[in-house]
DNA sequence: TAGGCCATCTGGTCCT
DNA sequence: AGGACCAGATGGCCTA
């Protein structure tokens, strides 16, 4: 237990420490101090003590709630660009890429009732899978339910977790790889 | 240089 | 009492 603990150095006043956890953040490329706040000298040493612990603690919470971030990202469609998704784009992404998922399973549970039906009625053109097609501005009428991935308008829809300015608006063209 | 993103610290609140 | 969770604050890094 308390890995981290041996860097009580973090709780003594302004030494912004950090050789532990920049190290193992991908982000902090450079050992720099990280902000400090509170009492310089730390409060009474057994408040402090709990202090660090609860600190080392929701480091760890931090930290892990990034790795189940990072296992989400590896299981939604590459990107082809290396750049990370950041995590808002990871969520938006992620809740968009379930809904169009949902959305062609709906769209393949209606063209197979059609075919169904399409001896005693005529055939119906199109309307397969548009979940993934993208064409520009009509496609918000594709769909009862709702606008594919990137559309704006439609209750329910990903519109309202998926902004337009994220690099993931790009992503959202791409068909999912399986 | 401003703005976005991120990691960390911190104190408050709720729960066990 | 102590841990989990949360939101605010702060400062570093990076990019346009």
């Amino acid at each position: 237990m308390d890995l981290a603990l041996s860097d009580t150095d973090t709780s003594s006043g302004f030494s912004a420490r950090s050789d532990d956890e920049n190290s193992r953040s991908p982000c902090a490329t450079s050992p720099v101090m990280k902000k400090r706040r509170g009492r310089a000298d730390g409060g009474p040493p057994v408040k402090r003590n709990r202090r660090v612990k609860a600190n080392d603690r929701e480091r760890n919470r931090m930290h892990s709630l990034n790795d189940a971030l990072e296992i989400l990202r590896e299981v939604l469609p590459a990107c082809p660009e290396e750049t990370k998704m950041t995590k808002i784009e990871t969520l938006r992404f992620a809740h968009n890429y379930i809904w169009a998922l949902s959305e062609t399973l709906r769209n393949a549970d209606l063209e197979a009732e059609r075919s169904f039906h399409r001896a005693e009625a005529p055939i119906n053109p199109g309307s397969s899978s548009e979940a993934w097609s993208c064409s520009s501005s009509s496609s918000s009428s594709s769909s009862s339910s709702s606008s594919p991935v990137y559309c704006a308008s439609s209750p329910g829809s990903p519109e309202n977790y998926f902004q337009p300015q994220d690099a993931m608006f790009l992503r959202a063209f791409v068909p999912p790889v399986y």
